[in-house]
DNA sequence: GTCTATAAGTTGATAGAC
DNA sequence: GTCTATCAACTTATAGAC
């Protein structure tokens, strides 16, 4: 193993590492109440170290949201193999209930930290958020239009919106069996959808 | 008019003053970024003079919490005096689709703060939140309950969790059509819905 | 009871050694 | 490229004058 492959080896993913590191302690902390300090040691990074790799804080937070964005763009990959597009819908809705324990602890990661960027005043980052959910209502749009499905779009806004409504609660209850009824009631009317008239 | 009377009149109500504006500027700035600051100027009450009133910081969040439930108690209240039961749940809906610009900008007033703090590690209000959800979740399972209607709390489930998502979503995404598209559709479902067979 | 001044602690960010 | 030391600004909370 020569030297630059032991410097990449240890050193040269640092930046990976802050930025996954960015994007779980935000999602649990929140970012407010995450210092720069608290994401430098969770990536096992000096303090000052970081600003090298990161103008300022806020650029950590974007680089959080861009994670979470590749995660859902990853997912949906995935879920696109699926022939029938109600298997992938039905499936998405399976991966939400799977990650039930931690919604119910932390929230949707997407969710929450849109909520907290929305109080912004300034015009930094309080948009950012909602193109990441934009992303998943897009995708799950098309999904209904290949469907065949009037309104695709409003159906898309429904299942969003009910991710988000019992994400919410789940975790505002500290209660993961949440997830799972409204998750059924979610796959029912999935399954209950049929294409409009005769 | 008495000094007292004057006293009372302009002074006497600092309190109050301080926890209707903590209640308004926690809602549109979140916990973490206000300030006592903000707040005490907000409330037109001398910054230093704040903890005469309020020990902490999280003793005025406690107070935006409690005026935000005692509002909702305001509502359904009313809603109470409506004999059936359905028209107070479309009454309900009805209501949230009119806060739809303050919703679009700020997000539901319990929900944000809610997940603003969930996201505490310390046992100190991190529960606090999710009290004012479950006493709308009661309200809403006993009006379906006297409505006759199976699984009532189910119901309020999912009622409540498609506000919070409708929220979430307009406030995301800065579109207030958003409650009105929901709105129509959450009334449409409290239409359809019938005591089970028979 | 009301308010001013300030203490005590924390955080984001930078300068500069290595 | 990497890291230590430190600055400057801000925020909660208190002490004490009025």
């Amino acid at each position: 193993m020569t030297d630059s492959a032991v410097s990449r080896g240890r050193g040269g993913d640092k930046r990976r590492r802050l930025t996954a590191a960015a994007a779980r302690v935000l999602h649990e902390q929140g970012v407010e109440r995450t210092t720069i300090a608290d994401i430098a040691k969770a990536a096992d990074v000096p303090v000052g170290n970081v600003y090298y790799y990161f103008k300022t804080k806020d650029d950590l937070v974007q680089a959080a949201l861009a994670e979470h964005t590749h995660h859902l763009a990853e997912l949906t990959g995935d879920l696109d193999r699926l022939p029938d597009p109600r298997d992938r819908l039905r499936s998405l809705v399976a991966a939400w209930v799977g990650q039930r324990e931690v919604a119910a602890r932390y929230g949707c990661p997407t969710g929450t930290l849109a909520v907290e960027l929305d109080k912004r005043a300034d015009g930094t980052l309080d948009r950012e958020a909602g193109r990441a959910i934009r992303q998943l209502l897009d995708w799950a749009g098309a999904q209904f239009r290949e469907l065949g499905l009037s309104d695709p779009d409003d159906l898309a806004l429904t299942l969003v919106a009910g991710y988000q409504g019992m994400s919410l609660l789940a975790n505002a209850l500290r209660d993961p069996d949440i997830m799972i009824r409204e998750g059924a009631r979610l796959t029912r009317w999935l399954d209950s959808l049929a294409p409009a008239g005769r």
